[in-house]
DNA sequence: CAACCACTATCGCAGATGTTATACTCTCCC
DNA sequence: GGGAGAGTATAACATCTGCGATAGTGGTTG
């Protein structure tokens, strides 16, 4: 039960300001519940595959560098 | 350790040979693991939110009926 | 035949997620 | 002050996923 050691929910908790969402908005925008966004940002968790996938398109959808570490797909 | 009741894995089957790809391949195209389109296909679990959501998105690039029975997103 | 090869089926386990519920902090307004 | 509401933090439990491994199937080719 310890949390995650890197700051990506901090990433993802300035990322969500910058859009002016709250966690239950940004969950809706993201395809996922509440729950898991607000377990990113404290840290209790790290993000999937697929929700990764879904935070890059968000970012570049809005023109903002990146958060995840990862190979770049084209959607 | 039952399988679904519902044919979705008959639906993602049909999908994937509609657009002639292996299950590894569907995989990728998804964001997804082999492992869990094979599983999503034999009944063992249903796909996740964020799982159909992609799922509805090749659908509609593709001009095919969505197979998941989710209201629609823009993405 | 046997040896490969691509594809598929299944398993176990750790970790991520969905759902539901509770509690806490603010701000606003009476 | 005190209530109401929005936003957030945390929890428990069942389910889904990623990863790695193993095994089966069907085709091709030597």
């Amino acid at each position: 039960m310890t949390k995650t050691k890197d700051d990506f929910g901090v990433r993802v908790k300035e990322l969500r300001e910058q859009l002016h969402l709250t966690q239950e908005a940004m969950a809706e925008t993201l395809g996922v519940s509440f729950a898991t966004v607000n377990r990113w940002e404290n840290g209790w968790t790290a993000p999937s595959k697929l929700a990764q996938r879904q935070i890059d398109f968000l970012c570049k959808e809005h023109h903002i560098a990146a958060i995840t570490d990862n190979k770049v797909y084209a959607r």
